[in-house]
DNA sequence: TTGTACGCGTTATCAG
DNA sequence: CTGATAACGCGTACAA
């Protein structure tokens, strides 16, 4: 035990297989990671031996380097906590796991800066593939330059899939909001609602935009009044928050909330109860997404089932495709469930 | 236009960079990721102008190789949909960020096979830093083998952090189940309840055993009669079955169900709803973890903080701290809720 | 079938 | 301060 050296110890390199197999270093290559069948079979078990004694594992850095490409897939989102996103990442993980790839995740929290800067950075560890999930805005500048960046990815053989957002030159997965908040609104129509106020985000989130757009629509010539809107964050605090400034102004005139998301429909549903106002029975409540929670909350949330897990899987298929550039909807489903109880007319 | 071609175009290296600058590869590294600050200022302001100008990003696989290490840390978790799992990921993602560093992230899926398979192809990645989020049951067989190989991998340079797994000879961030259990069950006395029921998972799941122990230590000795224990799913679904189970059974004898985490609890309290049993009035229903929705339920659900994410970043903290296996225990609360209110005496 | 030798994009060493 | 040049670990033509 003299002379014992316990600094970090390298781990085995394919040199040392090799040297431990007694072959060489290209017959250790070829009869671990080698296309072609071309070793012996007595060499290739004596090497295959040789790394299970070592506990060897590839350099993956080093494979890459030198074969030029990864078997990494990025995946951009907004949140990780976030339910929507972590419901996509679940589907993009299983997706990649089949395929042996790997994914790895980057967290924009919203800004296009951040989310641009880790485009930027991404394209450094070469992924096979870039997945960016909506955490996109419109009108932000960044946008040409985010374009450009992925454009260029592309052209170095990486491809791209966007996760709801059209019109972009880049394969997409795009979720029908406008269908499913427009049949939303006539459902909601039927079961006797007439008066609305809407919880939408800024503006430049196209999703909050897009959802808010077809539930006016699906309003439109029927007669009802404008719908009330209020702005507010796209989080569950946002929701909550405009539950509180919508009872503070007054809710006399209206009969049902539309949340353009759930997770902001249950905080604006526990919003309204922490006011006095019992949702489902003095005022309807909607969303959109029909997250796992939607059913446990009471009254059960009616909203628009967006399957979520298979946009995920989609857009590793998308990716894995040939087609550079199809676009592919996701249909969205509306769900009515006791927070919109059917209302007699007055 | 002649003689163009469109196919994959490489990206520029250092070497395009260096050509562009009118200096060597040398002085092009050392400028853009150079440690000592020994170049010209002016040419190193021409390096980051050719740099800018081709949209040079460095390749990350050649140094890791060159260098030997990597900025990226791997994270394992047993669901990317959990919010207990995704809480865990916001908080290590934010603390990575903080020291740009790289997250990635794979899904054992509650395979202890599938998370010895994870943590060895990780190897080959060389991450800077291992987490693995309790994914881990004991008695598998693997125990012994994950051990070895997070120790040859740490015997490599790297660090290790483990989530909620006490006893094993690495750094550990964990969370006080067995006091928060006890706690939570002394809390539940006080309020007038005498007869339980249990919602556990199988015993191998080293939380929910703690949880369950920890709930029955609290019991001792003051007279109560032995909780009645359901084995279930670790999940939202297995809770709601394990409620469906308890309803078939009878629940005339059971004041109030212990789930031993939120999502169970939430899907228990729907379950028996669903079953025409009120949680919070005829029965009382309590979680473990606090997720966000346990305050969006109604009853909002009596159950025993934990501060997720602040695992996560402590976790972080841990791996890049020197000490090799430090043990961080996380402090849990409970927090009374509508889902148990005081229970007058009988 | 096998081995030699070179290349992948960077960093680090060591002379200038 | 700068520029050759040798690593880093692996894949793969090319030659044997």
């Amino acid at each position: 035990m003299i002379g014992m050296d316990d600094g970090p110890k390298a781990p085995p390199t394919l040199h040392d297989v090799a040297r431990e197999a007694g072959v060489s270093i290209a017959t250790a290559s070829r009869a671990l990671n080698g296309s072609s069948r071309n070793v012996r079979s007595e060499n290739a078990s004596r090497v295959r031996a040789a790394a299970a004694k070592l506990d060897y594992e590839p350099h993956l850095s080093a494979q890459a380097i030198a074969k030029g490409s990864t078997r990494t897939v990025a995946l951009v989102v907004r949140d990780v906590a976030d339910p929507y996103f972590s419901s996509i990442a679940a589907g993009v993980t299983q997706a990649a796991q089949e395929c042996r790839l790997i994914v790895t995740m980057a967290v924009a929290g919203g800004s296009p800066e951040r989310e641009l800067e880790i485009v930027r950075t991404l394209r450094g560890r070469r992924p096979r593939v870039i997945i960016v999930a909506g955490s996109r805005v419109d009108g932000s500048g960044t946008r040409g330059t985010l374009v450009e960046e992925l454009t260029e990815y592309r052209t170095a053989g990486g491809r791209v899939v966007l996760i709801s957002q059209r019109d972009l030159p880049f394969g997409t997965v795009t979720i029908d909001n406008r269908g499913g908040a427009e049949r939303l609104a006539r459902a909601l129509l039927a079961a006797g609602y007439r008066r609305f106020a809407v919880l939408h985000a800024q503006e430049r989130i196209r999703t909050s935009r897009e959802r808010h757009d077809g539930f006016l629509a699906g309003l439109r010539h029927a007669g009802v009044p404008e719908p009330l809107a209020i702005e507010t964050g796209f989080t569950r605090a946002g929701g909550y928050e405009a539950a509180r400034r919508l009872v503070e102004r007054g809710v006399a005139d209206v009969e049902a909330v539309f949340a353009v998301n759930d997770v902001m429909a249950i905080g604006a549903m526990t919003g309204l109860r922490d006011a006095g106002i019992v949702p489902g029975r003095d005022i309807g409540v909607a969303g959109f997404d029909d997250i796992d929670a939607a059913v446990d909350v009471v009254p059960a949330l009616t909203t628009v089932a967006v399957p979520l897990r298979e946009a995920g899987l989609t857009a590793m298929r998308l990716a894995l495709s040939d087609e550079e550039t199809a676009d592919h909807s996701l249909p969205t489903n509306v769900v009515l469930r006791e927070s919109t109880p059917p209302r007699p007319p007055t």
